[in-house]
DNA sequence: GCGAGACTACTCGGATATATTTTGTCCGAGTTCTCAGGG
DNA sequence: CCCTGAGAACTCGGACAAAATATATCCGAGTAGTCTCGC
């Protein structure tokens, strides 16, 4: 998995935390956790795309959350930046070599193999839908979200 | 994730059926599913070392099932292939930048995005912990078990 | 005819290239702020 | 003093390289079968 999405759920946290002070440019959260700023906008840039983050042009601008805290689980932060691709892919090797001989009539159900993997795939996406980013902040320490704040007013 | 493991899976299905006829060498496996033999070779090698497969070398070699097939689980295969490594891995960012200052007690507990992930792929791993390979035996039709023990015999 | 020994064929195991994805960088379009000039 | 307008600075967005990983291939070590030669 991409570490794009271990950046991308800490600045949408800071971006949760720093609300009133959005937007914030790339730059700032690049700092706030000493990443390449360049590559850190690439990783956010699908946030954008898919109405989690709304970006702003120009001078003053950046990006700010586009919806409530509430609204916004981890599962739609790790979809925007890994893609809606299934982890384990079916390509469906059981109709190739001995299985051409099959009988259409067997394909119908899907492949066993697949079921078990997309089974266990749905526990993840579950687990990931029932947090939010509501959840994480009162997860996290207030002392964090305090220093993070005092950073960023002090480089603004 | 790899192709490899659904190769890897496939594969241990048509050596947990075809037990009597064991070992069966790779080639005999690429053929199945028409794979590239090689690199289907290079995939079920890690299955060998971690004891899931037995390799016997030689002429009448091959690979076979070391274990019976209710006590592998997908995880098992998943693990071995792909490695015992997190699929989502924290870095620890929060203690970079604006977090270099924190007092080390505030970093006592894991980091809640950390958790959080890590929460999902449990959820993940216990699913997969739960299917064996004889699940698989008993949720694939009987007519793809034949038709794969005719297609081997008739190369041997 | 039978047994021993060397040879050949076949298998796995690990080391070596190629392709693709991921990671990282750069330049251009657009917007806002600033500042100078005129009314 | 206020308004207008041009300029400059800053931001995001997408196109362009470099590095890392996944994919694919090749060669060597070892074992079982086979064939030949001797008894």
């Amino acid at each position: 998995m991409s570490e794009g999405v271990e950046w991308g759920l800490h600045c949408c946290l800071v971006l949760a935390w720093l609300d009133d002070l959005a937007p914030l440019p790339v730059g700032r959260l690049a700092e706030a956790f000493d990443l390449p700023p360049e590559y850190l906008k690439k990783q956010l840039q699908p946030l954008a795309k898919a109405g989690i983050l709304r970006s702003e042009a120009g001078a003053r601008g950046g990006y700010r959350l586009d919806r409530t805290p509430e609204t916004i689980s981890l599962m739609d932060v790790v979809t925007a930046i890994e893609g809606g691709t299934d982890p384990f892919q079916c390509t469906e090797i059981r109709k190739r070599g001995a299985g051409r001989a099959g009988a259409p009539e067997e394909f119908a159900h899907p492949c066993g193999i697949s079921t078990a993997m997309r089974r266990a795939e749905l526990a993840w996406r579950r687990e990931l839908a029932n947090q939010t980013l509501a959840d994480l902040i009162a997860n996290t320490p207030a002392t964090a979200e305090r220093r993070t704040r005092r950073f960023i007013e002090r480089t603004a």
